[in-house]
DNA sequence: GAAGGCATATGATCAAGATCATAAAGAACC
DNA sequence: GGTTCTTTATGATCTTGATCATATGCCTTC
């Protein structure tokens, strides 16, 4: 898996959910106007496309951001294997309901108004893991606002700048 | 259940799930500046705190809208059904699958950075079944940049007002 | 080493939504 | 009926983030 590959675009059947083994993959919506919506980054160990066992086609697509490997484990075997084994069963739903959860406070973190309270708590919340870019797509900012307001938490005293393109909470 | 009357708070201890049986109750967190962000709206027949089943604390709070009755459905209930019953447990997880996609949809729909072309998502997708002012802090809008909205996509032919308050798609 | 691409960074300008203010219609309550 | 509250609605002003422009550092690749 290079970096820039497609794992799955939206609308595609789905064949079903993914574990990355190593590198980065991010699920991302592409708007009518060509821009990109980051939805999720799944790292080494992470699974992604949980929802399309339940689902006929993807809802997003799946891009490869750093090189690695995925496997890929097939709709069928998954539902199987939640009808004999119960605590696999669980599992899987405590997954869901975990990202439900975090889905609903990423919608609260987007409803924050202030570029700078916005990225202060994406950054508590531990979403800056990448690139500035990368966070500015993922919490609805220009990557331009998002240098600002980072470098005017750095100014409040807020934040630190630990090198160039690198923040750390004070 | 009166309207006003609180169901749970958020970072109550969870004791299980609600079903609305007639009435409306709102999920909404309530930021630190008391802005409310509702997150989600259960009508008759809906669930809501589904997540709460894998969870110690409820994440938001629950309030009702709308006069009527729920009633509650244990944890332990559900989590003892999953084990013995597998096909209320592929039902559950679906619904919860169902959740994430939602979620992941209404991500998108705020990412949509013109009020007018954000509404017109919204009205589209079904979200405006309540009043303005409901849908806006639904949709990250103040409710006069919504009721502008509103006024300029009626202008521009794409919607009609069909009465006080009352809109529809052209 | 040269070249190209991407992330970083900042400045200037502009448009769009937030905010504040005001008012009228409708619903709820006494 | 009168009072109060909420919703609807619109106007004026202001702040803020988007956009456009530009430049540099770093990494990859040839």
């Amino acid at each position: 898996m290079q970096k820039g590959d497609v794992l799955f675009r939206q609308n595609q059947t789905t064949s079903g959910l993914y574990r990355v083994v190593s590198g980065c993959v991010t699920l991302q919506r592409t708007g009518m106007g060509g821009d990109t919506l980051t939805l999720h980054r799944a790292v080494s160990g992470g699974l992604f496309a949980e929802a399309s066992v339940f689902s006929a086609t993807y809802h997003c697509d799946a891009i490869c951001t750093e090189a690695g490997s995925v496997t890929k484990i097939a709709k069928a075997d998954v539902k199987a294997t939640m009808q004999s084994n119960p605590a696999f069963s669980e599992g899987f739903t405590r997954l869901l309901a975990v990202q439900v959860q975090q889905y609903r406070a990423h919608i609260e973190l987007l409803a924050i108004p202030s570029a700078k309270e916005r990225i202060l708590a994406a950054v508590q919340a531990g979403y800056f893991d990448a690139t500035v870019t990368e966070l500015a797509t993922h919490i609805n900012l220009s990557h331009e606002a998002c240098y600002r307001a980072l470098r005017g938490l750095c100014d409040d005293g807020r934040m630190l700048r630990v090198g160039r393109g690198k923040y750390s909470l004070s």
